[in-house]
DNA sequence: GCCACATTTAATGTATACATTAGTGAGATG
DNA sequence: CATCTCACTAATGTATACATTAAATGTGGC
């Protein structure tokens, strides 16, 4: 029983998640364009779905379509990075505050949990893929938690936006230690359910995630990732 | 040269014009189930534009495709309602301080002043009809002034979402007296450049419209709007 | 009379043909 | 020589034909 469900898609929804995974490698890279006629036989399939799949993405603020001239791949800026961040910043320390408020049981943690340790684990291993992958993984559950599906969904769409550009400056930044400090502390917070605290954390570890990003991308002229 | 910009518009963009003026006014009930066949129909176009009409409509919030069901018309209940509000009550108070540090000039805040009197004009007038679109235009133009235009984006969607709802219980609320004197205070503070007490008001202004439309919904027991 | 299964059907999903149109470049013209 | 016009081209936008498939319906066996 080692069906693949993606067999069974549309044929959009695989042009979808088959465009998503090109634009976050950089296969497509940010900033070029392409037809959908070109795309369809990338992908080996007709204009149909591909037309539809780029909607959806367009939706997804991933890339612009143009009539005539193709869809762009739409690059990140400091002033993107800025903006998407202040969205993240607001929205995942609201939840953050709702996951403390709602007094979850330690079960409820053990996702969470599990993904700091992840990320200890693959710092002390010098794994910083792995280490993006987990801390991916935590603040997707730590915004599940806060109960709000609106802010899950907001947060995974700014989150794609800036994937690329945090993949690409990864080795670029200063090892995360401290940043798995302000990690542990806001779990805490949330298992003595202080939200007051959690919020206050998490918006603050954000914040300093925000500045490091922008700065890096300016003294690197990084202006279109 | 009177012409119609939507004159030139494609098809699948006035399917989406057309479709959510439909739900808005709630000619599509919500809940309801309908056809790509039956909406090509209606709209007097084929079925491929209604498609990605649709497709762009459920990026937005407003229906969920069913495969053979045709597409439902979201409908709104009270933690719909709570989960919208508490994210605009975040996003535009945090727009509201970036407003207020933004420095804006007197003329800068024209628009946002004239919503302010639009409101009260309509108050007098009893004018519930007038006074909730000019409190949308405040909404939107505080947001706008506070510079993200992602931010911007996000609270226009999660907006849309409630639009029924909101029109549907405006003649159920207390006279909106209270909201046109937080608005000033907003402009006041903003005027002063002083970000935190922006951000304050605005906060709880929000808060204070939050709990009463759920009030509403729930002692009217409206689960569906 | 009820359940399993084949058959039908109605809707979506996809490909393709066709219509429309913005951009391009050649040629005429000042 | 520059520029304007017009036809052409290539891309999108739209309709339609066709393929696929989930649900509904009926049929036979038990």
């Amino acid at each position: 029983m080692t069906s693949n469900p993606r067999k069974s898609q549309s044929s959009t929804l695989k042009a979808v998640d088959e465009l998503r995974d090109l634009i976050f490698t950089g296969a497509l890279r940010a900033g070029s364009d392409h037809l959908e006629s070109e795309l369809a036989l990338a992908l080996g399939m007709s204009r149909t779905p591909v037309r539809e799949a780029l909607l959806v993405l367009q939706g997804q603020g991933l890339v612009d379509v143009r009539p005539r001239k193709g869809a762009r791949i739409k690059p990140i800026s400091p002033t993107d990075m800025a903006e998407i961040y202040d969205v993240l910043t607001e929205l995942e320390s609201l939840a953050a505050a709702n996951a403390a408020r709602s007094a979850p049981k330690e079960a409820d943690l053990a996702t969470l949990s599990e993904a700091i340790n992840d990320m200890d684990r693959a710092l002390r291993a010098n794994d910083l893929a792995r280490w993006a992958e987990a801390d991916e993984a935590f603040h997707c559950e730590l915004v599940r938690l806060g109960g709000n599906s609106r802010i899950s969904q907001i947060v995974a769409m700014m989150s794609d936006q800036v994937k690329r550009a945090r993949l690409a400056t990864l080795d670029m930044r200063p090892a995360p230690t401290r940043s798995n400090t302000d990690h542990r502390d806001v779990l805490d917070a949330i298992r003595k359910g202080d939200a007051d605290q959690a919020q206050q954390i998490h918006h603050a570890h954000r914040t300093a995630a925000k500045e490091i990003l922008i700065d890096l991308l300016e003294t690197h002229h990084l202006n279109t990732l």
